[in-house]
RNA sequence: CGGGGUGUGGCGCAGCGGCUAGCGCGCAUGGUUUGGGACCAUGAGGUCGGUGGUUCAAAUCCACUCACCCCGACCA
């Protein structure tokens, strides 16, 4: 390619939409643009950065024997009230009507119709295991786009689904999946870390996150690095922390000596002024996980009463997953107030048996604590469960944090932010128990296929590979996925030398089926070695007269710092050995 | 959806009641240049996001509205 052809400009400067890492260098780089929130084009450079990652991806699941085929972004709406989803993908999910007015969706994922498709051509045993994927648009309505490619309406993903008779089956496809996935990371010189995650509106039971570490990312991960747990923030947990019973009574004066099982009788105690954890435990110059906190939400509209030790603080994922709920937010002041409870002093102890009460089970770690009297200026102390009040629900409901005891082992835990690159998930059978998937056993009986899926965001990949892999001049492709594999660069173009040499090097490396962008503009030495760096295309090529005085060509890679001449007359070979031996290593 | 910010040639910005709306980059033409974003000359390109209002006069003030960005909510 000529680069006085090519279509789209480098910028020098980033255009101030632009915030993250990834976003300016792909917009200067002129390798994507944008249309409108969360929408963008492709130009040519990006775009065939996005066809090799498409098929390194495609060339890894039809290694496992995954099957390509095509599915419809225009999906009728029945199939997503159908699987239950409608109501759990909400708002993302983009839905129009036809002439008909009939409603359909633009699909932000295919499992409905898959599951629908299996179902109509597999009835036995005999058809399973099967592995089928499609690697297509997929749109969903983000409340909030951003980050470039990272979080966009609209984005190409490769979703894959594995059919199997038991879960045994299904255990052998995840573990394909996930080696597979590796595979697609390597290959992409791209180290990602696999978390256990939360499954979300996909639904399911267990699912793994494959995590690009890096500042920038929007979601936060907890691992050990003693045991390698780790878990997306949404999921993880930690070892709660027995808390010894003892401090409000001592800060009185007594000298208790208290065993957990002693439990001492509830007493009022003031604490004028007193409302958040803090104030409270400074007051009664307790330690907060000798508190409990009480917090309100409102759950698909029904309020929710939710303690848990002071120490700790709600995790809102975990905490819609076992109410099974849709929308969660925080209860509004009016709402508690109708509730006749006291912000600040609200106490689960004594409150109507109508208000849904959620605890988490570091109320159940340690004994005598501090809660709200549900009385301005009054907390209560010596509170124990289920001695003085009722839940409806005690389960883990706490977010881990870094510095958390490990819940696998005896390390600590650590915090830090990636992006998801990859999600994959056991299904289980609810989709195709709802749409009737069963197939016959050998023994003739009925059984609902067991169901995985796995994505893969190619765009998002795309600018994970630019997070990770850039400098202060730009982009830094990986071999396998750059533009061109080499950015042939002569100066002095208007020397015939020069020129005429250029042209046959050129003409030599697409012989050779080298990917080249030949930079045929007239400009200076520093655009073009500005762009080059910018485009971040693994080798440079430089012809000048200077390099022609002693029939060699200047190669540098990207990745280095130094440059080495290489004789002009089997330069062409050796850039060709070079690039192979690099290829089979990546 | 809540909070904050920004909309002026392709990109980055200035102008914030007064005359013909400027600057840098980029673009075009000619010339001189060329190893890390060269220089000179000439030139093209803007209904100042939109609508309505105030005024003798609006890019500039007011109201509404739209779009985009950031933080939060939310979200594979």
């Amino acid at each position: 390619m000529r680069f006085s052809k090519l279509f789209g400009k480098t910028l020098r400067q980033t255009p101030s939409e632009a915030e993250g890492t990834s976003h300016q260098l792909l917009l200067r780089a002129g390798m994507i643009a944008q249309e409108a929130a969360g929408i963008y084009s492709f130009l040519p450079l990006g775009w065939r950065v996005l066809r090799k990652i498409e098929n390194i991806i495609r060339e890894e699941m039809d290694r496992v024997g995954g099957q390509e085929l095509s599915l419809p972004v225009l999906q009728p709406i029945e199939l997503w009230l159908k699987s239950g989803r409608y109501a759990s993908f909400g708002k993302s999910l983009f839905t129009l009507t036809d002439r008909k007015e009939h409603v359909l969706a633009l699909g932000p994922t295919h499992e409905e119709v898959i599951t629908e498709l299996v179902h109509k051509y597999v009835q036995s045993y005999r058809d399973l295991p099967l592995l089928l994927y499609q690697i297509q648009t997929k749109l969903r309505d983000e409340p909030r786009p951003r980050g470039g490619l990272l979080r966009v309406r609209e984005f190409i993903m490769k979703d894959l689904y594995s059919f199997d008779v038991d879960e045994a089956g299904l255990d052998e496809s995840y573990q394909k999946m996930i080696q597979a996935y590796k595979n697609i990371y390597a290959r992409l010189e791209l180290p990602v870390m696999m978390v256990e995650a939360d499954s979300g509106a996909i639904g399911g039971k267990e699912s793994h996150e494959f995590m690009v570490i890096t500042e920038s990312g929007e979601d936060e991960i907890v691992y050990c690095s003693n045991c390698g747990y780790a878990a997306n923030i949404e999921k993880a947990q930690s070892a709660k922390t027995f808390v010894p019973s003892r401090s409000p009574e001592q800060s009185e004066g007594e000298a208790l000596n208290l065993e957990a099982k002693d439990l001492l009788p509830v007493k009022e105690v003031a604490t004028p002024g007193a409302q958040t954890i803090e104030e409270v435990a400074n007051f009664l110059g307790i330690s907060p996980c000798q508190t409990l906190k009480a917090i309100f939400y409102s759950a698909d509209a029904e309020f929710i009463f939710i303690v848990i030790r002071g120490d700790l603080e709600v995790n809102e994922t975990k905490l819609k997953n076992v109410l099974k709920r849709n929308e969660l937010r925080l209860a509004s002041e009016n709402e508690v107030r109708e509730k006749g409870l006291v912000a600040g002093f609200a106490s689960p102890i004594g409150v109507t048996l109508a208000l849904k009460i959620v605890a988490d089970n570091s109320i159940t770690i340690g004994s005598n604590f501090v809660a709200g009297a549900n009385k301005p200026g009054y907390h209560l102390k010596n509170v124990n469960y289920p001695r003085d009040f009722q839940v409806a629900l005690l389960t883990d409901i706490a977010l881990a944090k870094s510095g958390d005891n490990c819940p696998k082992c005896t390390g600590k835990l650590s915090s830090t932010h990636g992006i998801e690159a990859g999600h994959v998930f056991k299904l289980g059978t609810f989709l195709s128990e709802k749409f009737g998937a069963f197939f016959l056993d050998g023994n003739g009986t009925p059984k609902p296929i067991v169901m995985g899926c796995y994505g893969i965001g190619l765009g998002r990949l795309l600018a994970a590979i630019v997070e990770q892999s850039h400098d202060n001049k730009g982009i830094i492709w990986p071999l396998s996925v750059a533009p061109y594999q080499v950015y042939l660069c002569p100066l002095h173009l208007d020397n015939p030398e020069v020129s005429s040499a250029a042209e046959k090097v050129y003409q030599e490396l697409q012989k050779r089926g080298i990917e080249v962008l030949f930079d045929d503009r007239n400009d200076s030495p520093g655009v073009k070695f500005n762009d080059a760096d910018l485009l971040g295309i693994p080798l440079r090529l430089t012809l000048s007269p200077r390099t022609l005085q002693s029939r060699s060509m200047e190669a540098k890679w990207r990745t280095k710092k130094e440059a080495q001449l290489l004789p002009l007359g089997d330069a062409t070979i050796e850039i060709s050995r070079l690039l192979n031996t690099l290829q089979i290593k990546g």
